[in-house]
DNA sequence: ACCTGAACACCGTTCAAGT
DNA sequence: ACCTGAACACCGTTCAAGT
């Protein structure tokens, strides 16, 4: 049975799919690829070379179609949203993207994008990059907790109602009905929405209130 | 060899601090602890139960001594400064708190004081949980990147300059000397502002753009 | 009530040997 | 060049049996 290293990425993200970050293992991997244990090993040198080549391969195009002539703000909220499609696009992604180092050209094109957005918005180099960080850290860290949420049993989610005290908690019992999982997509976007009116101010565009 | 619970949180944080997240195991644990493997299983009914009471345990004080007088920006600002400083607290933390879920009392405490600003500030119940959310992935997201980037050996870290082109990376080149490892405290605060301005925005209070 | 000892069902990784 | 087979050094978890 003759594998490319195509062969395995692809079979490690179909199984990825089928049982989750916690129960992907080589060893399972090599099974369905109908081939025995050592074998993945002379095309990935670790499992972790191999999870950041998935994470890489998730992130294919996310710069692709960009309307470089739309305002900054808006080509950032696109590219951040294209980033949460790549994440989204095969189970617990996000957790496969955050735990991997890679600089691989699709991940080095979403820098590199976003931090061209922000220079060109007027931004010094270094705001730009903690910027962007600041974006990804958001739509990565919110990924992650939707992706959980979507994978657990009916029985698993601990009981949050249960454990609130009206005394000491009135606040969260007042907002309990908007505590997800799951979450709805209006959650994402309230957030990155926070971030990019912050940055709206920062950057002196006019930004009228909505009131919260 | 007796064993509380209190002991066997107490040799697991410490276990933390001396050997990471990824070499953290219930089979070290107990020898550190001078026992045999099964023995924790009897005060804790798996390794994910004793996670959640670690990070739970990290949280211990996160609202106290909160300033209730304070603008809401203030207090908020100093609440995710606290929560910073929790999962600092111990190596890795911030992955440890990722993975758990735990409605304890810290964790309560923490959630209700957070929404509770933002209700006094004026928010609706829903808004003021997902901008919780919003600030709580920053933090978190930028503690896990903070405390991976301490624990990466100078060899591993990936060459990021080699694998720029300036044909294509010219942005990202430009600030590279930003690019951390190893993370200043402006980075995380700089962050933090810009949300908290975004915040401000939304209320309906004054922002002066300081420019970007 | 609390721990031992031993087992069960796994892991990631390596590497001589085969083809 | 690419894979097999077998091993090495681990895991988390369970549970009868001991005290």
């Amino acid at each position: 049975m003759r594998l490319s290293r195509q062969d395995i990425l692809a079979g490690a993200l179909d199984l990825l799919d089928e049982v989750g970050a916690d129960n992907l293992t080589m060893r399972r991997l090599a099974t369905a690829l109908g081939v025995t244990n050592g074998a993945t090993y002379w095309h990935f040198a670790s499992k972790q070379v191999l999870l950041a080549a998935m994470a890489e391969s998730m992130l294919a195009g996310v710069t692709n179609g960009l309307d470089r002539d739309a305002p900054w703000w808006e080509q950032l909220t696109a590219t951040a949203h294209r980033l949460h499609a790549a994440l989204k696009s095969r189970r617990d992604g996000a957790r496969i993207f955050a735990g991997a180092f890679f600089p691989e050209p699709n991940a080095l094109a979403y820098g590199e994008t976003m931090i061209g957005i922000l220079r060109e918005a007027g931004m010094s180099p270094r705001d730009a990059v903690w910027t962007v960080d600041t974006i990804t850290y958001y739509v990565v860290g919110h990924t992650i907790e939707e992706q959980a949420a979507a994978g657990l049993a009916e029985d698993d989610v601990p009981d949050l109602r249960a454990a609130l005290d009206p005394e000491l908690h009135p606040n969260t019992l007042a907002a309990i009905d908007d505590i997800p999982a799951p979450h709805p997509p209006e959650h994402f976007d309230h957030g990155l929405e926070l971030i990019i009116s912050g940055l709206r101010t920062r950057l002196g565009v006019e930004v009228v209130s909505n009131g919260g």
